[in-house]
DNA sequence: TACATATGTTAGACATTCTAACTTTGACAA
DNA sequence: TTGTCAAAGTTAGAATGTCTAACATATGTA
């Protein structure tokens, strides 16, 4: 499994940690986590993580605020192939947040579940809100507005439940379970359409 | 903490274990609970539970199946106020959710978060089907059919997403991270109608 | 070269889940 | 009423996990 290093000291263990914590969040769930399997993993003893992290916590929200902005990049590209303001361009920003989810339900669990603790981080509220931010750029432009004023907030806030929802009954499988059969893009689409409308 | 008992005997330790499992998860969050933790409020040693629980996640679960009752009242009486089928029936299921999720976010949390598993339980399926059957009967009564066909299906679980996200983004404090300020009944009120609308 | 510092390691304290073996008690049959 | 058994407790302990303290080694800079 963890491959025996050679030197004593390993290059960069703090990313060689981050990078077994997501892999192992991905693999088992945030809660299954454990310090001692991120170590077997990078090859270290278990106390060598504590030079880089104060504790477990510390760890798993490194893996968030790294997927924070691999979720920021997605959602980026997601609009640059439409034009700003379109039900399009906000819907393929709905589409990111699902794929987002989809492709990485441990690390989004870690980002947009279990994180209440992340109202007081600083640097974790500045990437939500940068993120959100691009939510609410495309809202305001939809509505034909060059800034982002409470009429925006109140029709952006929805979309963001909508998904988010949608996200979270997708990865804890409430469709399979209820032996429901929805087509997710469509119903992306048509009830952002929908929320939009007056 | 532990009210010393006089008798060998519990006299219900499944029940008082249930009920200390409640209050824990609702004090510390699922994920923080401990067996060990609801031993020293029942005031019985750590291995009494397994006498009456597989592991773990059974006493979980146990907290979970009355949450989803107790959830299932709490529509009940949602709906009794309005007339079925309307507006204001469907939107006061809505409240109920809402309310269920910030009034005990803990048990909320065990019942529609961390559940991926409950897929794959029975019983869970069946009282998550009763609940959302509430929702379905309701929708199927607005749309003016006597039964659940496609087209209620596909009205109805969006409906869910929205008020799942927005329920999850309160217990997360999201508004509150993000500086967000919206009236949670207006929002729910004008959306659901909107999700409804065609 | 030598020393200070960063970054590892080992050892261990303490908590947790769960099992095994033992103990107490209440219920029921004789 | 009494004897016996099963149910439901207990204690002890194995396995695992978090985190700290004390020690070891490498690295970069004076």
């Amino acid at each position: 499994m963890a491959a025996k290093r050679a030197n004593y000291h390993h290059g960069d263990l703090r990313a060689g940690l981050v990078e077994a914590t997501r892999q192992l969040v991905e693999a088992n769930g945030p809660d299954r986590f454990s310090v001692s399997d991120a170590c077997r993993a990078a090859g270290v003893s278990t106390a060598a993580p504590y030079r880089h992290f104060e504790d477990r916590d510390e760890m798993l929200l490194a893996v968030c605020a790294e997927g924070m902005d691999r979720f920021h990049d997605l959602m980026v590209k997601a609009q640059a192939g439409h034009e700003p303001g379109t039900l399009e361009a906000i819907t393929a920003l709905g589409q990111s947040y699902i794929q987002f989810a989809t492709s990485e339900p441990g690390v989004f669990r870690l980002c947009f579940g279990i994180a209440r603790e992340h109202k007081d981080d600083n640097e974790m509220v500045e990437r939500g809100m940068r993120n959100y931010g691009i939510v609410l750029s495309q809202v305001a432009a939809y509505f034909g507005k060059d800034e982002v004023d409470d009429e925006v907030l109140e029709r952006a806030f929805p979309l963001w439940t909508m998904v988010h929802g949608l996200s979270f009954l997708l990865i804890d499988e409430k469709m399979e379970a209820l032996n429901l059969d929805h087509d997710v893009e469509a119903m992306l689409r048509d009830n952002t359409r929908r929320l939009l409308a007056d």
